[in-house]
DNA sequence: AGCACGCCGACT
DNA sequence: GTCGGCGTGCTC
């Protein structure tokens, strides 16, 4: 029978979590009215998948016959909003990645596998003695939080919603006794007409006219889409003024999403919001189970949390009624991931801020590249906060030519001087180095012999604690040889420094002094990271080293002394971005040192003192250091004067990302590309990792929009190339390394 | 991503 | 003779 004599069909198109690029079409069930967004489940091959509704048409290019009818639909009113579904669907296309697989990441793990989109039902949750989570049935067992839980509901009716707020973050302090759903609605309930009195003005604490600037000008651009970059030093207050700007969104009904890198999302933050606002703050980040994101998630979407505090994948949590969006530390390379879906949060925060026209404020010490050259193009707003808040002075900033100078173990004798007096002032010294371990490579004295990872172009690192030696590319590891392998008789050494080696040397040095170390291996256990700045901020701590993680927000009161064992390593690296993240941990592992009462002094052991990075950083400072960057990106025609796509292909087998990447760069020859360059393929710096190779083809081009309907293009034609199948591969838009 | 289909090697 | 290896191709 034709399809025209056919009642008109209703065809329902559903993004599935498949890495395929087209949608699927579906039957729609008859006389059920639905809207876009709504998770539907589908039949998909063998079993039923869980999909989100993009659109609902007509007719389909499917046969008629080929379509199945939809199983059901998961939500009544759909979850995500028009609006979200329009920034799913632009990222999917500036990213070229698969719109179902966008979708599926929007979610949590439950709702993405089709549980019901409720929050835990309205039980009353106590806390009990133990910590352990009772229900109200098991109250009963507990009278005294039953009595306050009591006292709570009719104090609650009682009080006017000003004083309910206040006496509720009392009582919060007061009791431990957490009763959940109950008290997030009469929070939110007082918060809305009592926090303009409460918290829309400063509470007790002042703000220098730098900060109020800022938020004046973020806060006369509510309602209106708007870029502002908090271009703020260490210790400027740029919390402050995001903590004014939220009193003053949630004062008008709206929420906020504050975005912070992996690492700072420590409770310290939260702790600081919630010290802050009476309000429900959920908060989002790898640290928690699936349970309590989605329960985080689900506050959000239906507004009963006015703040979602989260890491990168919390940007694309739906928000009833957003009204802001902070992304704290801008620069932070965590913001773009770096597997599957290779996102920048960054901007497509910018992007969630113009189609919701709200805007949005990034924060940092050390502005990234990108951000600058938008603040030159007018694109966004810059906001100073030049000064440390109170009479905090900056850290001395100098380098320590070692050349020629003995050297003991990476550490110059002028250095461990420094120390000696500042330990000497009952003050804490902070080293940072960027490698772990004891040393990176393990040498035969006799032949030559270095321990080599079998599986990567790395040596294996020395681990002296563990007696092993470690690939910190992949996950092999032997142990600790004793002697040569190759020509059994020689003596093996250990050449270069690890963290682990520079605490040895230190404890040697200052054997009554406690040194703390902090870097992945000291920190593996759960809740030892805390318990380590725990004791530093105690004060039982002389001397701290550490690793990266030491660059990223902890702040360390007594910390007078800051050193960089090694700062030339940074130096040479052939991706571009090599510098500009250089010089943005020297400025932000600076910013760790000295407080009020007590400056701070920065030394950085170099045998290149007359390197212009070095000394423009520290002569000039960061903003002359990134124009000098920006100068040479614009003659090197570098991003962000230009705009790059880089194509990573690997495989076991060495000839095949090769042989891949190179025949789609045939593919490639057959356009017209005036404004783009095609680069490789060449093999990745480091080519073998975890047993594969790795090659690369870098497309780069001064039209945005050239590479995106070259990639348009592409991407069809390469999902039939034969030597695909032999490969692993990605694509990664406005790739951060080109590693 | 799953999952089936399909065509070649080592086992009861 | 089969069990199972993973190459190939499809899913509305």
């Amino acid at each position: 029978m034709p399809a025209s004599l056919n009642a008109p069909t209703r065809i329902f198109r559903v993004a599935l979590p498949v890495p395929v690029f087209s949608l699927f079409d579906y039957l729609a069930v008859d006389n059920v009215s639905t809207c876009p967004g709504i998770r539907i489940e589908v039949p998909f091959g063998k079993a039923n998948k869980i999909g989100v509704l993009i659109e609902i048409a007509d007719e389909s290019t499917v046969a008629v016959e080929k379509l199945k009818p939809i199983v059901r639909l998961v939500d009544d009113p759909p979850l995500l909003s028009a609006t979200d579904l329009a920034l799913l669907q632009w990222v999917s296309r500036y990213y070229h990645h698969p719109l179902g697989m966008v979708v599926s990441s929007a979610f949590p793990a439950g709702l993405r596998q089709g549980k019901a989109a409720v929050l835990p039902t309205k039980k009353y949750y106590a806390l009990t003695e133990s910590g352990k989570q009772a229900n109200s049935s098991e109250l009963k067992r507990a009278p005294r939080q039953q009595s306050l839980l009591e006292l709570f509901q009719q104090q609650a009716t009682a009080l006017s919603e000003t004083e309910l707020s206040l006496w509720h973050s009392q009582w919060r302090i007061t009791i431990k006794g957490l009763i959940q759903r109950q008290w997030l609605e009469l929070a939110t309930v007082a918060t809305r007409t009592s926090l303009a009195t409460a918290y829309g003005k400063p509470v007790g604490l002042l703000c220098n006219p730098d900060q109020q600037a800022a938020i004046t000008a973020v806060g006369g651009q509510l309602g209106k889409f708007g870029v502002f970059l908090l271009d703020g030093v260490t210790g400027s207050g740029k919390t402050e003024v995001y903590m004014q700007l939220i009193a003053e969104v949630l004062a008008q009904g709206l929420q906020v999403l504050v975005l912070v890198p992996e690492i700072t999302l420590t409770p310290q933050l939260a702790d600081r919001f919630r010290q802050r606002f009476t309000i429900p703050i959920a908060l989002s980040h790898s640290g928690l189970t699936d349970t309590q994101r989605q329960t985080a998630w689900l506050q959000v979407q239906q507004g009963e949390a006015a703040i979602l505090l989260g890491t990168r994948s919390a940007l694309f949590t739906p928000f009833k009624q957003l009204g802001l969006i902070i992304l704290d530390e801008e620069h932070d390379a965590s913001f773009k991931q770096q597997e599957g879906f290779r996102f920048s949060a960054r901007d497509v925060a910018v992007m969630r801020g113009k189609l919701l026209d709200i805007p949005v404020l990034l924060g940092s010490a050390t502005p990234s590249m990108e951000s600058l050259y938008n603040v030159t193009q007018k694109r966004y707003q810059r906001l100073a906060l030049p000064n440390r808040a109170g009479s905090a002075i900056p850290p001395v900033l100098q380098l320590l030519d070692i050349r020629n100078k003995r050297v003991t173990e990476g550490l110059s004798d002028a250095l461990l001087t420094e120390i000696k007096t500042t330990l000497a002032k009952s003050e804490q010294a902070l080293l940072f180095l960027n490698r772990r371990g004891f040393a990176p490579t393990l040498i035969c004295h006799s032949c030559g012999w270095v321990a080599r990872c079998q599986r990567c172009d790395a040596n294996l690192v020395m681990h002296q604690r563990e007696q092993r030696l470690r690939c910190h590319h992949c996950a092999s590891e032997q142990a600790l040889p004793r002697q040569c392998p190759a020509c059994k008789t020689g003596e093996l050494t250990a050449l270069g420094l690890g963290t682990e080696r520079i605490e040895q040397v230190l404890n040697a040095h200052f054997p009554d002094k406690t040194v703390i170390r902090l870097d992945r291996d000291s920190t593996q256990r759960k809740g030892s990271l805390e318990e380590y700045l725990e004791q530093i901020h105690a004060g039982h701590a002389d001397i701290i080293l550490g690793t990266q993680m030491l660059a990223k927000g902890h702040h360390f009161a007594n910390v007078t002394l800051v050193a960089i064992i090694d700062v030339d390593s940074g130096l040479f690296s052939i991706d571009f971005h090599a510098t500009e993240k250089l010089a943005q941990l020297v400025v932000q592992v600076s910013g760790r040192a000295g407080r009020a009462d007590k400056p701070g002094k920065v030394i950085m052991q170099t045998r290149r003192p007359e390197h212009p990075l070095l000394t423009t950083l520290i002569n000039e400072g960061y903003h002359r250091f990134a124009q000098t960057v920006l100068d040479e990106r614009k003659t090197a025609l570098l991003p962000p004067f230009s705009y790059q796509v880089l194509l990573r292909a690997y495989a076991i087998d060495e000839n095949a990302p090769a042989n891949f990447l190179n025949a789609v760069v045939d593919l490639l020859k057959n356009k017209t590309i005036p404004h783009t360059q095609i680069l490789g393929p060449v093999s990745a710096p480091m080519a073998k990792r975890g047993g594969r190779y790795h090659y690369q083809l870098l497309l780069q081009s001064t039209r945005r929009q050239e590479l995106h309907v070259l990639l348009d293009e592409l991407m069809p034609q390469l999902e039939k190339l034969k030597t695909k199948q032999k490969v692993r591969w990605s694509l990664d838009v406005d790739p951060v390394d080109l590693y």
